[in-house]
RNA sequence: GGGUCGUUAGCUCAGUCGGUAGAGCAGUUGGCUUUUAACCAAUUGGUCGCGCGUUCGAGUCGCGCACGACCCA
């Protein structure tokens, strides 16, 4: 079978016969001149205009001789009415036996899709809809595609993740989604801003992937002839600037995990890690309520919310429970003596048709039966704590009992959203947790961490008592758009070739 | 990876028992001209996802494949 470069692929096959027509009309556009003028100002915002004159009656508009300006894309045609819509919103637009005659005889009667640009005086029809009267009009782009069904809009999924454009153009409640993702994103910005936290830039080719468990992206530096990877997490980088003296760093960016998708997961996805010199996972934990309470207000309009059929009040305060504790509370058939010893403990995990391995110490089967028993169940806002240090190599250990770590994970709608810790700062201990990894590595598991010689280095040098999380952006915005699929928060969410 | 469902006109969808491929919207032509999914009349538009099979005959039945959605791992 040949191989076809996308190079040479043909332009659209999907070419038919309302295409053709909008072509045939655009040729004409053409030898009539400028067929993409791009000289046209205007001087109002339709969403504007409805906030300001929507209120008057008729005849106040009348006698204001209000001129606006407007441009945008038509979406609808009722009659001699057009409707109008640009970033803002919507407004009509009337044209005139005139107009319309002056139209067809130009660049042909406007489509819907076109985008075009009008002045003329406000007025407000019989019907008290407000609208702009044609009196000076310019067609700005002619559109070659139709638009999707006027009323039933489009609804097929694939082309709606796949051609976003048109979604969004026919779809207002996923330009409200894509609005308060960027609000969640600016607040968290000024909230850490506020709290003296500075935000940065770490590198996201890595030649030692790490930070986290997960399987990473290779690709190849051809002038340095290494293998890099695509990064998994930031955090080494982060709290090497910790180490350099810069006390709260935050970063806001993509991480990228070879895995599969889902309505859960993307292969990149945007995650926000913070770091704290001179404070523990409790102070995190405080600060996590209460960013997450204001950012709730500021994108809800209230702590009090519904998602996904679910109520949420983040005025109350949040639960704080153990591992342990949450599986005894979720899966109260077992006891604290059974889930402490190894044996029982295994013995409870293969019960639920967990596949433990030998590898695998107390810890990691602790670990398993939570996610198992209980992690869907934790609905409300739920910080989870003293997770084993098995499976926290970078996490501090617990002074009182070194089985566990100071860390937690953070839970709502029974989907983990966040992952702090106070930071492991013994460069001593973390060497060896790195060879503990590295062991795991070459017993098979492709998720296990390098061994990072830089990091331990950074970590000789003095990382004063940090600590540390990570936030998942996506399934933040998810929480709070009532959004089922991290593709509905995903402008561009990848999907396989067409 | 497994299961369920889906794929028919540009869009949203019907399609009965296997017997000539349908509607609304969009488009085209004309009418109407302060409409609200505008309306009225006429009219154009199909590789029924792809392939193989069964059959006199397949959108429809069978098998395989592709892509997607949802659920599970």
């Amino acid at each position: 079978m040949p191989t076809m470069s996308n190079d040479n692929q043909t332009p659209a096959q999907d070419e038919n016969r309302l295409i053709a027509e909008r072509r045939a009309k655009l040729a004409a556009i053409r030898e009539q001149g400028n067929a993409f003028p791009n000289d046209f100002r205007r001087e109002h915002k339709a969403a504007d205009l409805q906030a300001t004159f929507g209120d008057k009656t008729k005849e106040e508009l009348e006698s204001l001789g209000q001129q606006a300006s407007v441009a945008g894309r038509i979406m609808a045609k009722r009659g001699p009415f057009f409707v109008l819509q640009d970033g803002s919103g919507q407004i009509q637009l009337y044209a005139d036996k005139e107009a319309q005659k002056a139209l067809k005889e130009t660049t042909g009667m406007w489509d819907m899709g076109d985008l075009v640009g009008v002045k003329g005086q406000l007025h407000k029809s019989g019907k008290g809809d407000l609208y702009v009267n044609l009196e000076e009009f310019q067609l700005l782009t002619k559109a070659l595609r139709p638009l999707p069904d006027k009323f039933h809009g489009l609804s097929d999924q694939e082309i709606r993740y796949r051609q976003r454009y048109v979604d969004l153009m026919v779809n207002p409640e996923v330009r409200d989604v894509f609005r308060t993702r960027s609000k969640v994103i600016s607040f968290i910005r000024q909230y850490l801003n506020d709290a003296d936290f500075m935000e940065v830039e770490t590198p996201m080719l890595h030649v030692i992937p790490g930070g986290a468990s997960a399987k990473p992206f290779v690709t190849h530096h051809n002038a340095l002839d290494v293998e890099m990877y695509l990064r998994i997490a930031p955090e080494l980088y982060l709290k090497r600037l910790v180490v350099g003296g810069y006390e709260r760093v935050y970063e806001i960016n993509r991480n990228f995990r070879n895995e599969g998708l889902s309505t859960r997961h993307n292969p990149e996805f945007t995650m926000l890690e913070f770091y704290q010199a001179y404070a523990d996972y409790k102070d995190l934990m405080n600060l996590t309520e209460d960013m997450l309470r204001k950012l709730a207000v500021e994108v809800c309009g209230s702590a009090a919310f519904t998602s996904q059929g679910v109520e949420y009040d983040f005025n109350k305060p949040f639960d704080r429970i153990s591992v342990v504790d949450a599986i005894l509370k979720y899966y109260p058939s077992v006891t604290r003596e059974q889930l402490n010893d190894i044996s029982s403990a295994t013995d409870i995990a293969r019960n639920l048709k967990i596949d433990v391995k030998s590898t695998w110490g107390l810890g990691k089967i602790q670990i398993e039966i939570f996610e198992e028993t209980a992690e869907h169940k934790l609905i409300q806002p739920t910080f989870i704590t003293e997770y084993p240090a098995e499976v926290s190599p970078l996490a501090r250990r617990n002074d009182d009992n070194p089985f566990v770590t100071d860390r937690f994970e953070f839970f709502v709608g029974g989907r983990e959203l966040a992952n702090g810790f106070s930071e492991l700062n013994d460069a001593e201990d973390q060497a060896e947790r790195f060879m503990q990894q590295v062991q795991e590595k070459d017993a098979g598991d492709d998720e296990a961490m390098h061994y990072d010689a830089d990091y331990v280095r950074a970590l000789e040098y003095g990382l004063p008592p940090t600590a540390g999380e990570g936030i998942g952006i996506d399934r933040l915005v998810m929480l709070l758009t009532d959004s089922p699929s991290i593709r509905d928060v995903l402008l561009f969410p990848h999907m396989r070739p067409e």
